[in-house]
DNA sequence: GTAATAAATGAACACATAAACATGTGAGGC
DNA sequence: GCCTCACATGTTTATGTGTTCATTTATTAC
């Protein structure tokens, strides 16, 4: 961490100075971070997908991504902690479901995203 | 992975079918699983943020982020892979923007999100 | 040409993370 | 009570990732 300004010849200070103070404090980047990482993986990207069609149980989605229920359930511990799921117990089964909208509208977003670039 | 099918008692074939066949190929799934992962970090959404405020080159987002130019550098080589800013050479300096107003909507979309759980 | 500066790159290290495997928990049916 | 099933959770292992430090490239000024 060296914050060395580059000296004269680089005439940005003002732009410099606007954007530090437009900047969200570090609890607002780590939640952000956070949020993004919790999308940021390939098996994650497919749970948070299959969930923007239908709500499923752990084993649902165990065969639709054809993986153990470990390895889903893991993930599913993360997405719950980042409040991209919610879960209903109904008798043995637990049936999970996106959070709320903000989530399958950044999936969507992301897909546009990828669909024109990729 | 071990694709097992919770026998009798819970019934949701016919969804782990309707959401099966709405399932997006493997490269597409990549491709989101990395676009989310490039916001995915403290550092990288501090940049992307910064970015969507004003054009920026290396060492006014060293400034900026208070992070020496080489970890800028880095991470910037990453965003810069991902398709998510470009660059422009003037002198010796290289300036930094978002790459399109996608990125921005994913972001401040992001935002909304963090502000009302967070 | 040389010196200086902005940025990029390579290597090394500490740390985080995903999946596999084994085990634990908790509800339902007997 | 016991057993079974759906799911959760520890633990380990292999891999990925972010930063630092050292070096290199590229451009400007002399």
């Amino acid at each position: 961490m060296t914050g060395a300004s580059c000296s004269d010849t680089c005439r940005h200070t003002q732009n410099v100075e606007k954007v530090r103070s437009g900047m969200l404090s570090e609890r607002e980047f780590l939640f952000l971070a956070e949020l993004f990482k919790a999308f940021g993986d390939y098996t994650r990207a497919r749970i948070l997908f299959a969930l923007s069609m239908h709500e499923l149980c752990v084993c649902a989605l165990a065969e639709v991504l054809d993986m153990s229920q470990s390895a889903i359930s893991h993930q599913l511990r993360l997405l719950r902690a980042a409040k991209l799921v919610r879960y209903r117990k109904e008798g043995k089964n637990v049936f999970y479901a996106l959070d709320d909208d903000h989530v399958r509208n950044l999936i969507l977003q992301g897909l546009d995203h990828v669909r024109e670039q990729g």
